[in-house]
DNA sequence: GTTGAAAAAACAGAGGA
DNA sequence: TCCTCTGTTTTTTCAAC
């Protein structure tokens, strides 16, 4: 359980995290490790999972997908909402939440138009209560 | 502001979503196009900032990370509370949120116990509300 | 952990349909 | 915008230390 991440991993961690098309020289460079070192790191963290993948990121303004909201649902119909938001391409986040409402779905809407339209084929699955984002300050940020 | 994405750009994209390291030669074979015309794609993709970056993604789990927790909360201090989130290793998104609470706050701590103590320090700010994930179902998805 | 060297692969740029 | 062609750079995989 205890991987023991060193400095030099949490290094090149921080570069891939900056940048997952970093060349392996590149990082070697960097951190003044030898290249096959640098390479040897990164297929442990593969391997242990410690890195799970890499990713583009893209920007959602772009692709008309620009408003965040947070909607907390109350269902009983529990598989038909997951398969709902599975298939809903607006949904990009789905959790199991305790408390009183028992989902809490984030979508990515063109505008607050289409929200609505969202909500209403969601309100057939139980009362929910949405908020909408204003401003995203801090996005899928994870410190090392 | 229309960027018109061709179905080839999607495929790049959904290509780099997938494996962010895949190279150009890889992705040009993949949609049996050129090398140079990918790359090309790439760049006016990455000018445009429809590509934002490329980012490692972790497992939280393997770094002690692995409680997710919504945290709702309701503040007139707002600039203190976003100093304070951006200082804590355990928020990973910060959203300011329409509704009766104004900020919206994910953070992964270790335990429920360290949520606990998360939650102590912030109560200072005003009163919130937290939903913890009992199962992640879907995160961080678009689909293109 | 390092260096070094050879083979394979990927990349960058020019020129043209 | 896309292609092919070519030279250069990078990566990979050894080995030996």
């Amino acid at each position: 359980m205890d991987h023991h991440l060193d400095d030099i991993d949490r290094k090149i961690m921080q570069f891939l995290q900056h940048n997952a098309r970093m060349t392996v020289s590149q990082i070697s460079k960097e951190i003044a490790m030898s290249q096959p070192s640098v390479k040897e790191r990164m297929i442990k963290l593969e391997e242990k999972s410690i890195i799970s993948g890499y990713s583009a990121v893209f920007q959602l303004r772009e692709l008309n997908r620009g408003t965040t909201t947070f909607i907390l649902i109350k269902t009983e119909q529990c598989q038909k909402l997951v398969d709902f938001c599975e298939e809903a391409k607006e949904v990009t986040d789905l959790y199991r939440i305790s408390g009183e409402y028992n989902y809490l779905i984030k979508v990515q809407t063109a505008s607050i138009e289409e929200l609505a339209e969202f909500q209403d084929s969601l309100s057939k699955l139980g009362p929910s209560k949405s908020h909408i984002s204003m401003k995203n300050i801090l996005e899928n940020r994870v410190l090392l």
